[in-house]
DNA sequence: TTGAAAGCGCTAACAG
DNA sequence: CTGTTAGCGCTTTCAA
């Protein structure tokens, strides 16, 4: 019957037939798990996100990138004839056993030395990441974010918009996000001869670090003196710490963009939305999440990756936190 | 081996303790599959999202309504020891077979007499719904959505800012809100003796049904006469048409909310940020999946379901579309 | 307390 | 071309 249900070989058509019509008639349904067990894939993918590990929410409030990752991949899995399961770190000993199920995974911002690549890798299990594992660049298939481009992009904008002493503010995540960005602008800084200012907060902490930001930079009181020229531009690598520091710098009188440019890394809604609206980049995560899903189903019936994984360029979405009017 | 390691009984501590060595020093992992089979129940809760089906898109632009449903859904699985797998309908005969390995399913917005709930009922497989199946509303646990308050709430706060006559705009699905809502409608305009002027357009459309939803209500030239008066107040169930219908008011010269107000059931990102804002309920998708999850966790696990099931209220936000100045 | 074996529902290889 | 059977990796019952 098995052979008849798949049009496998060696059946006739009539009895194929008779058998479907049997198999209709008692509402016979395939088990998945145990076809799954048979034939050890059961069209899974399974979607880590690795950043939610550190938030410790998979819905930081204004912080849309992951759930327009997760729709798509969804989508373009259904499209696949597989099924997306969400799942946080599957190497932690309390996680579901069935978060190991999938067939393949894509894991999206992995830190440096992921012990979910090391264990996925361990298990045999394929798998691809979006953005690489900082320490081990080239040893898994990645869709590079190109961080690095996207910091000379911002910081161009930036200067170009009029500004002379930019500032970055980035994550603590031990991604490649994080750590190319902070090496990028360092690089930077030194070659145009500028001073780096670089601060680190977590992400966690959300549009909340806007003060402690504003008074790293500018000092605690408006008055005090500073030891470096405040910054005429501050670049955050994540939406919600730019939203923060805007709101924070326009509490304090410093106006947005008039003495002061704000720029974001991965948009958050709230940067559409604010007072003044603050440009970020967008990173396509809908695009990202089809192309990671093809690679994680060629990878899941043990096809080959042709060619280097290109991911779409991140698009920078200028708007009122940098642009000065013109007159 | 499998005592030891799932210290169930009859096993020495000592023997235990030499099993768990043995299978930490071998790289044991159990797994997922087989003993799914063997328990038929893999820890895996299924999310279809109905109105995906018919939107033909995971991602219908500037809904945020399912993502974030799917990620508070996500989290609340994973706290529970349950992973999240995202499905569009599994009883069409093309879904992954996988979409049907979850122990159990949450169903968004079922259709009038859905397939998928006759499918799982007819499987065994406990779902929860999150509002019912209009044709069937005490069959299958659900958790009412209450369009019919919604409309009450949203009516009365439309007559308050000053509105005499309310068309309504409903979707084509034929799900519990757009049926209630318009039952609701109809009755409210009948108490009250007022002529009802109802129109439904596809969800799909989103913010293109503007331009036909004020020919419709205003005719299609500003200079033709109406055989009924014209509306004062649109309320829209979902979102993107709210967002439409106030882009097409404006532009064809009629003002919102001086000449008109404008109102959305469900609201979309873009109501928040279109000019003016537009009045919308926020429906605490990230209560409903905390709780869908809660239910269907108690019924992968067979225990009972204690009581009724109650969603969070519809919380009505006011803006600028149903605000008129005071002065 | 331990070891052996049956069986979860399926697939595929094997004789007939 | 058909019917029988072993076995995927696990759990659990049964005998030792």
């Amino acid at each position: 019957m098995s052979l008849a249900l798949n049009s496998k070989g060696g059946v006739s058509e009539t009895t194929a037939e008779r058998v479907r019509e049997i198999a209709r008639d008692i509402g016979y349904t395939p088990n998945a798990l145990a076809r799954g067990l048979q034939r050890s894939s059961i069209g899974m993918i399974g979607l880590v996100i690795r950043p939610l590990d550190t938030l410790e929410s998979f819905l930081p409030a204004g912080v849309d990138f992951f759930l327009r990752l997760t729709g798509a991949a969804s989508l373009a899995a259904l499209e696949r004839g597989y099924t997306l399961m969400l799942v946080t770190d599957p190497s932690k000993p309390d996680s579901p056993l069935s978060a190991l199920a999938a067939d393949a995974y894509i894991v999206t911002e992995p830190h440096e030395n992921d012990p979910v690549l090391t264990m996925l890798a361990g298990e045999r299990i394929p798998f691809v990441t979006i953005d690489h594992d900082p320490a081990r660049p080239d040893a898994f298939p990645a869709f590079r974010a190109r961080a690095t481009n996207q910091v000379q992009t911002m910081l161009a904008h930036l200067v170009e918009a009029g500004a002379q002493r930019v500032a970055l503010v980035t994550g603590t995540d031990p991604n490649a996000w994080n750590i190319e960005s902070r090496d990028e602008y360092l690089k930077w800084c030194a070659a145009s001869g500028r001073s780096p200012q670089l601060l680190s907060y977590p992400e966690t902490a959300g549009s909340a670090v806007g003060d402690d930001v504003i008074d790293a930079l500018f000092g605690a009181s408006p008055t005090l003196p500073l030891s470096s020229p405040a910054p005429d531009a501050i670049f955050c690598l994540t939406g919600r710490h730019a939203a923060g520091v805007t709101e924070a710098a326009i509490a304090r009188g410093i106006r947005v963009p008039e003495d002061l440019l704000v720029a974001g890394g991965s948009g958050a809604i709230i940067n559409q939305t604010s007072k003044p609206t603050v440009t970020t980049f967008d990173l396509q995560p809908e695009a990202v999440g089809a192309l990671a899903v093809d690679a994680a189903v060629k990878l899941a019936e043990r096809k080959p990756l042709e060619g280097p994984l290109e991911s779409p360029p991140a698009l920078i979405q200028v708007r009122e936190s940098t642009t000065r009017s013109q007159h």
